[in-house]
DNA sequence: GCCGTTTTCGGCCCGACTGTTTTCAGTCG
């Protein structure tokens, strides 16, 4: 649904980005910013708006909105063409790097040519930015560490990336002639956070129709190679997708072959040699007659191999197969066991929507009670006031019984300063239903000064949530410094709730830190920190975490009835005396 | 370029931090 508007999103931003490379007025490059996340977070697909609708999007005028319909209908707009040819795309790409902006990238194209990350790297080892005003060899320093943190990502993308580009693609394939079945495997299927490219399973017995709906398909830019049982291509946005078609027989073989993690084949596959038998692609069988045992379905397979079926997401040899064999792989949680979300934004702050939109779709995914969670003061740039948040909560009491029996909670996101301290004192938090408090400045402290201020949040009697705790952006922040461990141990202490952030740029707690908490009795929230409607569908990607984290529906705080939740809000195990 | 209980011009998200400066520019959330 939204993948046209976020197709038109990247396509402004990147205008603005251009506008900023080329010395354009700052104010004009925000408003294409802001138009871009606007159209990104707009409920409604750009391709049925006329104008008058486009212009009715925020920060959509008059001129934004011909630029749009112009897109619509050529798939290219002339003005950000015209920019693009006086800036070669690795300029744009420097930008990308931590502490580089436009002014610093068009600096070094300007003054000494650099015109990729990799230039710019040589460059800074060289020492040959000193001689350029205003950069100095700290500056030096800086870029050639961001490079590090921007390379750690290695090529993957964001899992709702690859998940709309393999939703698409197993569409037309599946509209092939002959195609049974069509989905997607590999890390996408195990939901890890990032992806580094696409593994597309179909069934058929006759793979040439579904070969040509993806060599053809207007998103493949080349064909890497194409037999009959695999075809690979690079698609116009650099990711490769890999089509392999088994016959329907063999579906369940081949997916388990697909989707892995190799790691998790690897230990089936010795325990079918154990047995006397051979797991392949095209089925389990006996080593030595060759007769085939189980290949139909996934559960056939794991079946035969004395196993339950095991969820996708759990398949990485953490202890999978040896939990399933002692029946104590537990019940993952799921989407449809989470009854609300307790981290959401307005446009009372930085969200897109209006509070009453943001709720109409809460209730609209059948939730049980939503929190309403904006910014707090000190995070200045959001312009928060005492008078705005408790006018918000009269507006949220008013509304209280016009979404069916949701129940409408008050709260905030409380920012942790570099000692601990959250914005606002104890006699205003009281007044929330609850307080999320995360992590949004100073990420470089040291580790005991990190330690200590996420000890000290969660030792606050008014912190109930610690949002996103690590703070990182796949693929453009990395994680602060901190002692986790000691972290965790505060947060059981204390009854403090750690968030697993489902936005696809965040996802943190990541899964391998969940495990890590879960030892020390952690709960935890499964949050959106949805900042538009849309955002709320992120729900799955922090499910999908939470799964590979092994949690289960009860120590997910969310999928608790209300009662239960309020109980667990007021514990006098988080409240001050009195 | 967008927008209007400041309404067709003149503002626009504010403040901290960092590294380079000697009073400030760039970046970030």
């Amino acid at each position: 649904m939204a993948r046209l508007n976020d197709e038109v999103g990247a396509l402004l931003q990147e205008y603005s980005d251009l506008l900023l490379l080329t010395g354009g007025d700052a104010y004009r490059a925000r408003s294409y910013e802001k138009a871009a996340r606007s159209v990104g977070g707009h409920p409604e697909d750009l391709a049925r708006l006329d104008a008058e609708g486009l212009q009715a999007i925020p920060g959509v005028g008059r001129s934004t909105a011909e630029k749009i319909t112009e897109y619509l209908g050529t798939g290219r707009v002339a003005a950000v063409d015209a920019l693009r040819a006086k800036v070669p795309p690795g300029v744009r790409e420097i930008m990308a790097i931590p502490t580089v902006g436009p002014k610093k990238a068009a600096l070094v194209h300007r003054e000494l040519g650099v015109s990729t990350v990799d230039e710019l790297l040589d460059a800074a080892r060289a020492g040959r930015l000193d001689d350029l005003p205003g950069l100095g060899a700290r500056t030096a320093e800086n870029i050639v560490h961001g490079i590090e943190v921007l390379r750690q990502g290695g090529g993957r993308v964001l899992i709702s990336t690859a998940l709309a580009l393999a939703e698409e693609i197993a569409a037309a394939v599946r509209e092939a002639s002959g195609c049974e079945r069509c989905t997607w495997a590999g890390s996408l299927r195990r939901m890890r956070e990032t992806v580094g490219d696409v593994d597309v399973l179909a069934a058929a017995d006759d793979s040439a129709p579904l070969t040509a709906a993806l060599t053809g398909h207007p998103l493949t830019a080349e064909v890497l190679g194409s037999g009959t049982t695999k075809t690979s291509v690079r698609t116009t946005r650099g990711l490769q997708v890999d089509l392999r078609v088994v016959p329907a027989e063999d579906w369940g073989a081949g997916l388990v072959y697909f989707t892995g993690s190799k790691a998790h084949n690897v230990k089936l596959r010795a325990r079918a040699v154990r047995a006397g038998l051979k797991l392949s692609e095209y089925g389990l069988f006996e080593a030595d007659g060759g007769r085939k045992l189980a290949s139909r379905t996934e559960e056939d397979v794991y079946e035969a191999l004395g196993l339950p079926w095991i969820p996708p997401t759990l398949r990485e040899d953490r202890g999978e197969i040896e939990d399933a064999l002692n029946g104590e792989l537990g019940q993952p949680v799921t989407e449809q066991d989470v009854r609300g979300d307790l981290h959401t934004h307005t446009d009372l702050t930085d969200g897109l929507a209006p509070l009453e939109e943001m709720l109409a779709a809460a209730h609209r995914r059948r939730w049980s009670y939503v929190a309403v969670t904006d910014h707090a003061p000190n995070l200045a740039m959001q312009r928060m006031t005492d008078a705005k948040m408790l006018a918000q909560r009269e507006q949220l009491q008013a509304l209280q019984g016009s979404f069916g029996r949701m129940r409408l909670l008050h709260g905030t996101e409380l920012n942790i300063d570099p000692d601990g301290g959250v914005d606002w004192p104890p006699e205003f938090l009281a007044g929330f239903d609850l307080c999320v408090a995360s992590i949004h400045s100073a990420f470089t402290l040291d580790r005991a000064a990190q330690t200590r201020r996420l000890v000290r949040a969660c030792e606050n009697p008014y912190v109930h949530v610690i949002g996103h705790p690590t703070t990182r952006l796949l693929g453009r922040r990395a994680p602060i410094d901190a002692d986790f461990d000691e972290v965790f141990a505060a947060a059981a202490r204390t009854g403090t709730v750690l968030e697993v952030n489902a936005s696809p740029e965040r996802l943190d707690l990541g899964d391998e830190l969940i495990i890590a908490a879960h030892r020390h009795g952690v709960r935890f929230a499964v949050n959106t920190d949805a900042h538009a409607t849309v955002h709320l569908d992120n729900l799955r990607f922090g499910v999908a975490t939470a799964q590979r984290g092994r949690l289960a529906a009860e120590e997910v705080v969310n999928t608790w009835p209300l009662q239960k939740l309020r109980r667990f809000l007021k514990a006098d195990l988080k409240r001050a005396p009195g």
